[in-house]
DNA sequence: GTTGCGATTGCCT
DNA sequence: GGCAATCGCAACT
């Protein structure tokens, strides 16, 4: 393994070990890919620590085995049986999960797997991002720093503050956050809800 | 072994 | 805005 690559793993190891909430506000505006499908991240959510929404709620499962493992390593999980949703893990048993990316690059491909062309919704959801970027659960518990990830570092934004979407626990928790003026946004942060 | 429920999406009215 | 689809997981008997 080369110099860079140490370097850039002991980075984001350093970055992602920290509490979701912190993580999940400093991501948005970052770039992610993945087989160089990808683009920036506009929308994030933080399960952070004692956060009753959070699938490590009641502690370590097989199911979230990923989230109590190495931060900067991707937790994976099967949602309403159909879809998949993205996390990256923080500190122990916190992780921030991937609401929304603005498309860049490798569009011809998310619009192949997404089978719709409307740009502003190619990956305007977990469910849809995940699809779009062609995760597999078989990549749960893998590095965020080597292939077929890649993470690339953002600048700093203003930032939508609102509450998570689709939770019944804890829903008033401030943990929910956008890139402002971002076109690809899940939905929009004023309403509560749909 | 059984049950109930989602960190959602897309189609329908 | 309403709701069906669809199934893995975890809680419970």
């Amino acid at each position: 393994m080369t110099l860079i690559q140490d370097t850039t793993r002991d980075e984001l190891a350093m970055f992602f070990s920290r509490e979701a909430e912190i993580v999940a506000q400093e991501l948005v505006g970052w770039e992610l890919y993945v087989k160089g499908v990808g683009g920036r991240i506009v929308e994030t959510e933080a399960y952070g620590h004692n956060d009753a929404a959070s699938h490590s709620f009641r502690g370590q499962t097989p199911r979230n085995k990923a989230m109590f493992g190495h931060a900067a390593h991707v937790y994976i999980y099967r949602s309403y049986g159909i879809h998949l949703c993205l996390n990256i893990v923080c500190r122990t048993g916190q992780a921030v999960l991937l609401r929304a990316i603005e498309p860049l690059q490798g569009i011809d491909r998310m619009v192949t797997r997404r089978n719709t062309d409307t740009r502003t919704q190619l990956c305007s959801g977990p469910g849809k991002l995940a699809s779009a970027l062609g995760l597999d659960h078989a990549m749960d518990g893998s590095s965020a720093y080597q292939p077929p990830f890649e993470l690339r570092k953002g600048i700093a934004h203003d930032i939508l503050v609102g509450t998570r979407i689709g939770i019944t626990k804890n829903p008033d928790a401030p943990w929910r956050f956008g890139l402002k003026g971002s076109r690809y946004l899940s939905r929009g942060f004023s309403d509560r809800n749909k």
